[in-house]
Formats: structure tokens, C-alpha cells, sequence
DNA sequence: GAATTTTTGACGTACGTAAATCAGAAATCT
DNA sequence: AGATTTCTGATTTACGTACGTCAAAAATTC
């Protein structure tokens, strides 16, 4: 059987308030009785029983979510993942609240920042977007002892406690690296396609990119960044002119949203197969240009992933605890159409 | 304040014990009271606090890991990821003994199974060896009421609960596509290298690969299949005669262990970078293969991942509880040399 | 050595559920 | 109607920890 508080405090010989003591760190113990008690915990291998020991808490972690509105598949995908969070709140001991803000919209943000504050949260995660005055809010929110994790898109400088995202320079990388290799050795440009450059992920992403495309796959002609906004509709517009402009063009890689116009004008202009297309996220409209052929691969981040790992993390810091950096990492997903999840995941 | 037990009694005006009785499908409860009391459950949105119904419980799950002895990298990760797991049971009322076999030997296996029954566990996971002896043992342990979970590899047709691994169909052909798709169009024909055809996991990566390649990429000559027991100085010595036989040799699938060889051959042939490699599994061997540039792509399994989800479907099992299927599916990795996580993960 | 402060012990209650016991009520059978 | 079985209620104890109160003991200061 796995000692208690009990066991400890017979194998050192105090009371069971001493061992309470010690063990939440709480004052009135010589510093003699502290090292026996320790002593005791250590020689029985004792481990606190978390669920007991929340049972008897009955703390709870008031949470803010603040996330950018709009059709954006993935957005809405991460949504949904913190209401599913939400939904396990009971066990968690959560209480999430979603705030709402249209994308990329700084001044949005930082007020909203601002109303989360009001709130007197003990942690809040941001999809941030690079700017001053949202860089201003979450610092306030730190001074205030509310603990923030940037998700998705990070904002360094600012002090955030944690981001819970992939490294975006690393994906770039590696679509650059499977774009060249898929394109192999022939001519013809490469076009890439973001959503915004205000975005710190966006940045990142093209960073890596052309950092590997200019040194292992130096021949290749990259053309000027395109910005779609991460709106179909004005993503399908460009690409339609894109491809008139560029009848060789090679490939295309989409670093932001709005694959389905990327999908749809590439159809249209018969060039599914002819350019290689390598675009993020796994959403139904960009896992049907995989499955068409449209699309040759997709570097996914797994919204699941991130959303429980910011709220660990925003609990550990709530509760003063150390964040092991390793188990928090996000991993960069490849998908081909022959490793892709079924649609239910 | 979310609804408790109590709430509920009072809201169906009933005693505990009947709610109590309601909540475990216990008997003795008259259909029209039970059905009061579940009325009562969903009005009130309650939900049963799992941590509170365990410590009350002090429920625990014996579990028999039974996995191959051996020096294969990956073999020994998923061990540390169940002695991992085994550092947690405190917190999930886990009790798991781990039983080492020599790789490839069903009767060693078949009697390991046995000598697993004998403990009474709760459930049994089982890198499994495909062959008429295991699935035997393995029904045998069905038939005492003990969960079956196969790890890693399949074992079809025993009636086992539950498979905790990758698809390896779709691996191969992941395998195959990049393949494929790196050659480009160039000659020379492609090896494939595996460690058994005794192992499902093997087989169905074998088949997988030559789908695709024999579907999408039918001019390329593929040699008969080598076997190298997933013996690092087997597979070196197999490798050096191939590289020997075909100066042409244009790419490399390795679908079992032993990559440790098959790098040392082929940098000793000074062939690290004219051959295209693919192998599985990311250790600490095909990790430095990986970034030294002499394999191409790693197609990895999660042993963590794994490990977890053969104890989270054993636990249900043991509790007569659904396994959500989605949930529990492994995903098939690919890392490419920039999208490969850091060493300490 | 008396007064003061600090440390420690003893004890109780709470968290939300599980599970057992015993007694009484209701339904079913003969 | 009486006996039997089946349901239901009331109550208690337990799980392991947190946390508060109060009093006693020990250490420290003067």
C-alpha cells in the first residue's frame, strides 16, 4: 500500500498537522522537525494523492480564452477544442471563459485583453498578433499575477509566461525542404501565399522557408509574398491572378488560412496536379485538396494539443509550479494523403 | 456550485442509497424510481467527480506489460515510456509488472502470456509475435475475463480487446509516396529491408509500400524484401553485399530496427547521400542518420502515446467502459531532419 | 526564573463518492 | 391473508488530504 500523511507522521514522530505543515510549505515548523519530516517523506517514497488533496481544495481554475472570430476552419477547430476542454471542466476543476475578437485586429485585442483582466482570471490564453499595445496589455495582466500563454502565434517581448505553439521558423523549414524535393530539378517559380505579416507566426513560417530555399534549393526563383487575409474568397482572386501571371509557376506554399480559394483556383485553372502545393493545417476543406490531389502535402499543428497544453501550463503557474518544457512542446504533423486520420478525429 | 449527489436526491426525493444504486447499476432499484432519479441527473447536468469516485473506491488496475528483450531502440524507449508510466501510478491507482521475452520467439512469448494469467491481472498488453500458439494464450486470457491489449503489432484473429499502434498500411505507403516522390524520375532500382516477416506490423508495412510503389510509381524495379531480425550488425553485413550487388541502388526502405548497421553501411560506402533512405522509428541512432543526411525521412510511432493508450483501454475494458475508437487511434509521424523534436523529449 | 514568542499536537470538519448494514415498505406469490 | 421476495430509506464509515482552531509544550528573550 502507498504511505499517507498518516504513515509519514508516525515515521517521524509528529503530528499530522506538522506533516501538513511541511508539506504545503506553511510556517511554524523548527527547521530541525522540517528535515525530519522530510526525511520521512523521502525514506517512504511518499507522494501526494492529488485527487484527494483537490478534493479537499475544492480549487478551481478560473480561465480566459481569448480567440479571433471569423470562418478561419482552424480557429473555429481550436474553438472547439476549448469547449470540449470546457466540457471536462468538471474533472479539471476549470471555468473557461471564450472571448471573441475579430483577426488581426490589435486595438480588438488589447481591449479585450483588458476585459479579461477585469475579471480577475488565474490565467489567460491569447492568439496573439504582434503589436505594441497588445504587447502593453499583457504585461498588465502580469503585473496583476494573472499568469498568459500566447497560443498559436506567439509575442515575444512581452513577457508572456509560456507559448504553446510549434516553432513556425521550423515549419517553414520543412515545407521548404519537402517543396524542394518534391519539385526535384526542374524549372519554374515558387509563390508563397500568407495571411498577414502582422502575425508573428506568418513571419516565422516564411522566414524558415526561404531560409532553406536559398540555401539547399538555391536555383529556385521565389516570388514575392502574397497577402490573403486568411478570407477564401480573396485568396481564390489572387491565386486566379497568380496563375495567369505565372503559366510555369512550380509550386505554391499557402503559410496561412483560406485553402479552400487556393484549392478552388487551382482547380479551375486545371494546375491541381501540375504545382506542388504545400499548405498548414488539417481542416475538411484543405484534407479534400489532399485527397484530390490538389494539395501534396500539410503541416498540421494539433489544435487538441496546444489547447490542453496551455491550460496545463496555465494551471502551473497559477499554482507557482515549475512547466517541464519538454512535455509541453507542439509537434509539427506531416501529412500525406497516406497517413492522413480518419475525418471523426 | 455544480450538483453533487446529494442535489440529486433531493431533487428525485430519494434517499443516497438510491441514487448511489442508480449511478452504478446496481440492483434494486424499481424502474420508475430509477428512471426519477435519471431525470433528476439530467435536469441537473450532473456529473459524477471521478476523483472523488476513485479515492472512495481506492480502486486499483494490476496490469502485465510483456515486452521484447533485446537492444532495439525503440523497444527499450517503450519500455521507459510503461516504467514512466509505472512512476505515475500513484496518481492512477496503476499496479503494472513488466515481463521481458527474447524478440521473435512465439513460444517464449506463448508462455509468457500464461505465466501473465497466472498473476490475475485486470488486463495484459503484448507486443505481439503472429502464430498460432500466442493467439491461443491469447484467448485463453479473453476467456478468464482478462483484458487483451496488442501493442506495436497486431495479432488478427485472436479477440484481442483492442490494437495500440499505428496503421501500418498506411505507413508503408507513406513510405512508399515519399519514395516515390524524392526519387523523382531517375533510374536504379529500390531494397527494402525488414527485420521479420513473423511480425504483422512488418508485413503490413511491406505490403503498404509495394501498393504505392507498384500503383503510382510502377517503372521503378523493387528488390526482393531482406531480412536483418532487427540485428544492427546483421543488417550492416546485409546491406554491404547489397551496395556490393547494385551500384545503382537509387533508394533504401527499412521497415524494421537495426538502422544503426544500415547507416554505418551505407556511410562506409560513402553512399549516405546517393541513396534515398527511409527508415521507422526515431532513436538515438536514426536521429543522427537523420541530421547527418544519409536517411531522408522517419516514419515514427509515438511509443508514449502507445503506452498511454493501452492503459487508458485496458482501464475501460477492466471497467466494462466503451473505448472511444477516434480517441485512441495512433498517428503516423514524419520527420524530416527540420522538423525533428529536440534530443530531451 | 518569569515572560514572551515560537513551535507543535490534538482534534474536528470538509471535499464528493462508494459501499455496507439494517430496518421498514411495497409488491408478488401461494 | 400470510409468507416471501423485492425495493427503498436512513445511517454510518471510509478514502487521503486540506485547513482551521485551540491548547500545550518548547524555545527564546529579558
Amino acid at each position: 500500500m502507498r504511505p499517507t500523511v498518516h504513515d509519514i507522521a508516525a515515521e517521524a514522530g509528529v503530528s499530522l498537522a506538522t506533516v501538513d505543515r511541511v508539506l504545503n510549505n506553511r510556517p511554524g515548523v523548527r527547521s530541525v522537525t522540517r528535515e525530519r519530516v522530510e526525511q520521512a517523506i523521502a525514506t517512504l517514497g511518499y507522494v501526494r494523492d492529488v485527487a484527494a488533496a483537490n478534493l479537499a481544495k475544492s480549487r478551481s481554475y478560473p480561465l480566459v480564452f481569448i480567440l479571433p472570430a471569423g470562418e478561419n476552419s482552424f480557429m473555429r477547430g481550436l474553438e472547439a477544442e476549448v469547449r470540449s476542454a470546457m466540457s471536462r471542466s468538471a474533472t479539471e476543476r476549470l471555468d473557461i471563459t471564450i472571448l471573441s475578437v475579430p483577426a488581426f485586429d490589435a486595438p480588438a485585442l488589447a481591449a479585450a485583453l483588458l476585459d479579461a483582466r477585469e475579471r480577475r482570471p488565474a490565467g489567460v490564453a491569447v492568439v496573439a498578433v504582434d503589436a505594441p499595445d497588445v504587447t502593453e496589455a499583457v504585461k498588465r495582466l502580469r503585473d496583476d499575477g494573472i499568469a498568459v500563454v500566447t497560443l498559436v502565434s506567439d509575442l515575444p517581448g512581452s513577457g508572456r509566461d509560456h507559448f504553446a505553439g510549434v516553432d513556425n521558423v521550423a515549419a517553414g523549414r520543412t515545407a521548404g525542404s519537402l517543396m524542394g524535393r518534391f519539385l526535384g530539378g526542374g524549372e519554374g517559380p515558387v509563390a508563397v501565399l500568407a495571411g498577414s505579416m502582422l502575425v508573428r507566426d506568418h513571419r516565422d513560417r516564411l522566414e524558415g522557408f526561404q531560409a532553406v530555399m536559398s540555401g539547399d534549393f538555391a536555383s529556385r526563383r521565389i516570388l514575392p509574398v502574397i497577402e490573403g487575409q486568411d478570407d477564401p474568397s480573396l485568396v481564390e482572386t489572387l491565386v486566379d491572378a497568380l496563375l495567369g501571371q505565372h503559366p510555369d509557376l512550380a509550386g505554391i506554399y499557402s503559410l496561412g488560412a483560406g485553402n479552400r480559394g487556393l484549392v478552388a483556383a487551382l482547380e479551375k485553372a486545371g494546375k491541381g496536379r501540375a504545382v506542388c502545393t504545400i499548405a498548414h493545417e488539417l481542416t475538411p476543406h484543405s484534407r479534400a485538396g489532399l485527397l484530390s490531389g490538389t494539395i501534396d502535402a500539410l503541416l498540421n499543428q494539433n489544435a487538441g494539443h496546444e489547447v490542453r497544453s496551455a491550460i496545463r501550463v496555465l494551471k502551473a503557474k497559477a499554482d507557482g509550479l515549475p512547466v517541464i518544457a519538454a512535455q509541453e512542446r507542439i509537434r509539427i504533423d506531416i501529412f500525406l494523403k497516406d497517413n492522413l486520420p480518419l475525418e471523426q478525429e
